[in-house]
DNA sequence: TTGCAAATAAGAACAATTATCATTCGTATA
DNA sequence: TATACGAATGATAATTGTTCTTATTTGCAA
């Protein structure tokens, strides 16, 4: 199980849900997960928490710095566990796994246009939506593309 | 009045709600409206159509070409009138305004990586948040920032 | 005109998320 | 270690944005 101090330094108490949320963050398969995502996988590892404190915590996760939030087409929230460094995101359209890159060129065209129309860029998202090249979608069906539900 | 051959044309037969909404749009001051902010302006302009009129219609122009829908953060979809060519956006953090800009070098950047990974994109959105540089944001203070409602 | 499929309006239903509140928990202190 | 109290939890109600249902109305072709 994870290590209390991780909480504790961002200032939140250390319980139990917390510490199962952030364990399952940094040991689940897929990194990009939807509330629902982590209270149903909690749930079927024989975790009892509740799922207003699923939406608590990742919300708390979130302005503490631990997680970063985006938001994909189809209406829900997903999250990711910080790593620190930006980057965007290409989602498959056929099974609805997030492949995540970074282009500095992308990057410092938006600052320099973002400039030139007289603004500060504070945040920006870049969601690709793509299909598969290959014959088969190599990507596993965890979760059904955005957008499907 | 908006003319009836724009909707026949798009398949879409001649309604009063329809006439009424393709016109908010050909006239409204903002280009980017919600549904809400759709129902809204036209009840207060006396007209009396249903809400869910008003997302049905949005949702058949859309399907007909004739409306854009973003997902921009805040929760909600937010449409505009589809001028045939595609553009990204830039949100005001201080007032809500949408500015729209284009840039090649982004735009061929991202078929780049995306053929690189494997992908072949069928649709994109680069959301850009920014603060205004000048002392006063100049921008008319129409609708609340996202994510601030 | 009339006839009828298509469209509308009102409200119910839904899905994602947030708010409320009584109960339980974590931890600082005695 | 026992106690005490504010913080956190979980059950459930409430909210928000949107879609569905259905009875009624409308556009338009014959
Ligand atoms: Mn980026
Ligand atoms: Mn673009
Ligand atoms: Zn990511
Ligand atoms: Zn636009």
């Amino acid at each position: 199980m994870h290590q209390p101090e991780h909480l504790k330094s961002a200032g939140l108490k250390s319980t139990l849900p917390r510490l199962k949320v952030l364990d399952l963050f940094e040991n689940s398969k897929e990194r990009h997960l939807s509330a629902e995502d982590v209270y149903k996988q909690l749930l079927s590892s024989g975790e009892d928490v509740g799922l207003a404190t699923v939406y608590r915590v990742l919300t708390q996760f979130e302005q503490a710095g631990l997680l970063v939030r985006h938001h994909f087409e189809g209406g829900k929230s997903v999250f990711e566990l910080n790593k620190g460094e930006h980057h965007d995101h290409i989602v498959c359209l056929q099974c609805g796994h997030v492949e995540e890159f970074y282009d500095t060129a992308i990057e410092a065209r938006q600052e320099k246009v973002a400039t030139e129309l007289g603004f500060t860029i504070r945040d920006h998202s870049l969601h690709i939506y793509a299909d598969c090249t290959k014959k088969k979608c190599p990507h596993k069906r965890l979760r059904m593309p955005p957008g499907t539900h």
